[in-house]
DNA sequence: GTTTACAATAGATGCGCGAC
DNA sequence: GTCGCGCATCTATTGTAAAC
């Protein structure tokens, strides 16, 4: 031992520049962290080191030819060691010496093999991508997670890309190394220089790439959300008359859309026809028609399945130029190609002209089919549009000469046994309080059961459809003459037009805290068409959602069956009728709401009560419309207190600690010294409130406005300070 | 003006896929 | 494995205009 000290120790000395000396020192010392450490190639390694080595002399191609001067594996492991120890200390002066510093990140197991391979292969630093990350632990501790990811990049501008995009994404969670390591080799080698360089084409190529290479799906997820990343960054590098865009590749189908060669189509009866048969229809303004519709979610036809060519002309003419509002255009359109492909297999399959002995040529429709096909449809039991829908369809036809139809045919086309039966289900109250109950505790597991919690809420306390409340648009809130809001939203009957509807303060007050609540989504989205809308989410990465009809169902089904209760629908939220109980219950929760929501974003700024108390008080006053400002109270704010409802003073508002009353007439009870209030009073502040406001509309001299209006900062005050004290509590 | 008959749209849900 | 989502296809509700 004693030998191989002295001889390190002058190895060591031997070096004239400190930085260095002090690598090579280390590269010594850290002979017990590998297994594989071979002194005596150390030394001999570090022998043939000049002893005036100096650092700007260390960069990338001196290290590749460190490293190719030494021929056995086991030695040129022992340079990655060297060259990890050069780096940590700072060593290296060379090019790309930015990304070579991120390389001190990784430890010492880690940097050895990703050295190994990069010089192995004759490679430049940023093939290497090393990335730091917060990652939260149970503990709340920031520690810092170090992951590496290997790239065939042929430039730093690909790498950097890429790096970004690592960093954007919680692309931790599913790692798939594969995407990196290939990505140059799936540009078929072509150099990126700009964030412009990709476009449909490249995607296409992309895409083909690692789905004939890898039978790993996420490497594709990853490539969809790389360029989506780049569109979030403001690439418009996807139009849709590429064949693709961001909206397509959003979308949960867009694998099976853009393998079978569904194109993106805007409607538009002015343009031609579209030639190709697999449409994915952008509603283009359709969406205005109609709530089940939203302009980033396109549509898919297909009318390659229509077997008879004619009739498939035909039917394109018919949805290109049809009213119908582009969802039931479409839900049509699937009933009519049932139909056609009916009629063909009963022509060329059955061969029903023989049978019939019929002398009509085969571009006629006749009395015969349809009768075989009303038969059909009565005997499976399909619903009525089976008929009805081809029975538009066929006039169609005839009015614009597209095809032959004997006029025979309508009178076996009609609908009977129209029942109507109203199925309308109300909630009662004690089902309701439960669904309530377990959607508040849920709205604090995550953001998305927050938004259908006030959703529950908005469709309760209104007249509105789901849909309707769903793609609500945050400008939606417009002030009437007075103190009334109405909202504004598209709805089926307006045909286009916007209708405005009269809400209560109550439901402005749910609007105006889901806009709040999904403001921090909202900020990061640069996509408009889904920014505006209120109740957005960002649970996919890189992808930015407005809540969806069927999901809300989905979860207040879920909800129900939790509670062992009958599995209601948004439509039976709909068609409850709102007890004073009930109402009062939800009202009262509505502060709760509020505030949770307005402070439920505080892992942002954790330390800080002055944020909480800020947000408070700028929604309050956003709400009532008063500035608070600095007001100094003079009263006293408890969590709770031992007076008794004796006590209680000001229409319950607070509690009085004094034997007998001590203010004089003129003033109120929240500016003397002995008032308590309490948080259990919050709800009677809000009503005092909206009294208070009731007097300030009525009020006809300006001067009993102004003292109403300071009144009502007086008790806005004291509520700001409540909800942020119960803030603290909870 | 109300009823009736149907058209058109909204909503519900089984199934399967993608994201994680 | 769970959750979110889209599609297809069904049911429910609402609109509307002719018939009474």
């Amino acid at each position: 031992m004693t030998s191989i000290w002295n001889k390190r120790t002058k190895h060591c000395h031997g070096f004239i520049d400190k930085q260095i000396k002090d690598a090579i020192t280390d590269f010594f010392d850290n002979e017990g962290n590998y297994a594989d450490f071979d002194m005596s190639c150390a030394n001999k390694i570090v022998d043939h080191l000049p002893h005036n080595l100096s650092c700007s002399s260390v960069n990338w191609s001196w290290f590749q030819y460190l490293f190719d001067s030494y021929y056995e594996k086991r030695e040129k492991l022992i340079v990655c060691i060297l060259i990890s120890k050069l780096i940590k200390y700072d060593c290296y002066t060379g090019d790309y010496s930015e990304i070579v510093e991120t390389f001190k990140w990784m430890n010492s197991g880690e940097i050895k093999p990703a050295l190994f391979w990069l010089l192995s292969n004759s490679l430049l630093p940023f093939n290497l991508i090393v990335i730091q990350s917060d990652i939260r632990t149970s503990s709340n501790k920031n520690q810092k997670s170090i992951s590496s990811f290997k790239t065939d990049s042929h430039n730093l501008f690909l790498s950097g890309l890429l790096r970004n995009f690592i960093l954007s994404g919680n692309t931790s969670n599913f790692v798939a190394k594969e995407f990196y390591a290939n990505f140059q080799a799936s540009l078929n080698g072509k150099l990126i220089t700009s964030p412009n360089d990709f476009n449909a084409g490249t995607f296409k190529h992309q895409y083909f790439f690692y789905k004939q290479n890898f039978s790993n799906s996420t490497v594709i997820t990853l490539l969809k959300s790389f360029y989506l990343k780049l569109i979030n960054d403001g690439y418009e590098i996807l139009n849709w008359q590429d064949g693709i865009d961001r909206n397509m590749l959003q979308m949960n189908s867009f694998n099976s859309h853009y393998e079978n060669g569904y194109l993106p189509i805007p409607l538009n009866p002015f343009d031609s026809i579209p030639e190709s048969d697999r449409w994915l229809i952008i509603p283009n303004g359709a969406e205005k028609k109609s709530t089940k519709l939203n302009s980033f979610v396109y549509k898919p036809i297909d009318f390659s399945l229509v077997k008879d060519s004619q009739l498939k002309i035909s039917l394109k003419h018919w949805f290109w130029n049809s009213n119908r509002s582009l969802s039931s255009r479409i839900d049509a359109a699937n009933i009519i190609i049932k139909f056609i492909n009916f009629i063909y297999d009963l022509r060329y399959k059955f061969n029903l002209r023989q049978v019939t002995s019929s002398e009509f040529p085969l571009d006629y429709i006749t009395v015969e089919e349809i009768y075989s096909y009303v038969s059909f449809v009565k005997e499976r039991k399909l619903y009525n549009a089976y008929i009805g829908v081809v029975r538009r369809y066929l006039i169609y036809l005839q009015e614009n000469n597209l095809y032959e139809v004997d006029p025979a045919v309508y009178k076996y086309l009609v609908i009977r046994g129209y029942t109507h039966i109203n199925t309308a289900k109300d909630i009662p109250d004690e089902d309701l309080i439960k669904i309530e109950a377990n959607m508040k505790v849920k709205s604090t597991e995550n953001d998305l059961q927050a938004l259908y919690y006030i959703l529950f809420h908005i469709a309760i306390a209104t007249e509105f459809r789901i849909a309707q409340i769903i793609n609500l648009k945050i400008d939606c809130l417009v002030k009437g003459a007075k103190k009334d809001y109405y909202l504004e939203s598209h709805s089926k009957v307006s045909n286009g037009e916007k209708l405005k509807i009269p809400i209560t303060p109550y439901t402005k007050r749910y609007i105006e805290t889901a806009i709040k609540f999904t403001q921090e989504v909202r900020e990061k989205c640069n996509d408009d068409s889904i920014k505006e809308h209120i109740f957005i989410h960002n649970y996919f990465s890189q992808q930015f959602k407005v809540v969806t009809v069927r999901t809300f169902s989905d979860y207040l089904k879920k909800i129900c069956r939790e509670e062992g209760i009958t599995p209601y629908s948004a439509q039976n939220l709909r068609d409850t009728y709102m007890t004073k109980s009930i109402e009062y219950a939800i009202k009262n929760n509505m502060s709760l709401i509020e505030t949770k929501i307005l402070t439920s974003h505080k892992q942002v700024d954790t330390t800080s009560n002055h944020y909480v108390a800020d947000k408070i008080k700028d929604y309050l006053e956003a709400t009532h419309m008063v500035i608070i400002g600095n007001l100094n109270i003079k009263g006293t704010i408890a969590a709770e207190s031992d007076f008794t409802d004796g006590d209680l003073v000001n229409e319950e508002c607070g509690y009085c600690k004094h034997e007998s009353c001590i203010k004089n007439d003129i003033l109120d009870c929240l500016m003397c010294s002995g008032f308590i209030a309490t948080i259990d009073r919050i709800p009677y502040f809000e009503d005092k409130i909206s009294k208070i406001n009731n007097h300030i509309e009525l009020a006809k001299l300006p001067h009993e406005k102004e003292q109403f209006i300071a009144i009502k900062r007086l008790y806005l005050a004291y509520l700001a300070k409540l909800l942020e004290l119960k803030e603290q509590v909870v």
